[in-house]
DNA sequence: CAATCAATCCAGTAATTGTTAGAATGTACA
DNA sequence: TGTACATTCTAACAATTACTGGATTGATTG
């Protein structure tokens, strides 16, 4: 049957669309930023460092493969995830890399230095700790992020207005902040900014995504 | 600090490197094939209709994205996945596309209608009534496959064979057959050929690869 | 050692994709 | 109604990728 030969090659061509869609690095990081919540190409083209004109190519890409989808307010239009299921992807796909791609691992290290990180296997225990007041949660990012989905417990302060309220936070005890992601440089700064400041102050590696709290 | 958007940038396109992989039909059923045991590159390039020379190209795409390993036995080279977690993501990817695309779930309709498929819920029971010999569990891949890795209680007869070995199957138990996967066509042919025997035949829609079973 | 076989490497062409500039759409607001 | 703004669409070019044919490497076999 060489019918059934150009059956099979019809589903893997529709799989492989969403390998197309996630081979590019700018959509790559497109998504990562949908999955802190819902934004206008405006934002997601500043947010990302490419022109409105290139973001929507890449935004049209991934809404054809059905992974975003948009929603019209007034002037703007609103980009969000299609389903949760995209962002549990986008982890996979990451983490997949991370193990598979020494190159991926050493760059890594640029961003966070092991000691300062946080393992996952340290969620409980970190959460034990942020239920008792123990150490505080900081959550860096933009706060329409933070209110679109954040981890438990965690407090707001956005990196840009972090050096105006950093009175807000104590000094007695340790200050675990966090931001969109491994690959997201936020909570870096936050943390050598906060240690600049005699806080003591560590990197959480992960997200909301990795944590799996994308609300969509 | 423009070196922040630089540093970015690499670790992006390290993870868009396993994306690229994943952005062609081709690559992707030679991991769907990879996902049943190690094989050749002349075994590989058969199974998938294409040229040697082709699937050499295709899969040193693959192995510099680190998702496959080789090992030479004589003039052979055996290609295998590096890593089951690779098998995980090949499944993760088709079942985010076939959620997503509307287009794919028409075309999978062409392999197996909805009646005759079990759903995945159906697995514990399937597996309860495997033990107690209340259906016949059968895998219809090449017998290489099925020694590398095969669903639990089943039986191996490879569809070639199937036609001279009908009769060591019972008539009075249901048969279940399974193959590569969603997209092999293996297991519908073995259903259609039972059924004309008067057998009761189900096609049972997942793989080892579905059923995390893939060994490296 | 020559011959054979599996697989890869290399060069070239056709097709696809990323990116940018310019024109067009659709909504808000004066 | 006209102007401003956010976004998309169209066209074009450069860069990348898929595939093919011919030459090359490495291992086996006679």
């Amino acid at each position: 049957m060489k019918n059934a030969r150009i059956v099979k090659d019809g589903l893997y061509e529709q799989v492989a669309r969403m390998g197309k869609a996630v081979s590019s690095p700018k959509r790559l990081e497109l998504i990562e930023l949908l999955c802190q919540g819902e934004k206008t190409v405006e934002r997601l083209a500043r947010e990302s460092s490419i022109s409105m004109k290139l973001a929507s190519a890449h935004l049209r890409e991934l809404r054809e493969a059905h992974l975003v989808d948009t929603r019209r307010d007034g002037k703007n239009i609103h980009y969000r995830l299609a389903d949760s299921r995209v962002a549990d992807f986008w982890v996979m796909l990451h983490s997949l890399a991370e193990d598979r791609l020494a190159e991926l691992q050493v760059a890594l290290k640029q961003i966070a230095a092991s000691p300062e990180e946080l393992v996952p296997s340290d969620r409980e225990s970190l959460m034990k700790s942020a239920r008792k007041g123990e150490v505080v949660v900081l959550d860096v990012r933009p706060v329409e992020e933070y209110l679109s989905a954040h981890l438990p417990f965690a407090r707001s302060i956005p990196l840009e207005e972090l050096q105006g309220r950093i009175a807000e936070l104590p000094l007695d005890r340790p200050i675990v902040a966090y931001c969109r992601g491994p690959y997201c440089l936020l909570a870096k700064d936050a943390v050598d900014l906060l240690r600049g400041q005699g806080y003591e102050a560590l990197h959480l590696r992960d997200g909301v995504a990795e944590w799996g709290l994308v609300s969509v």
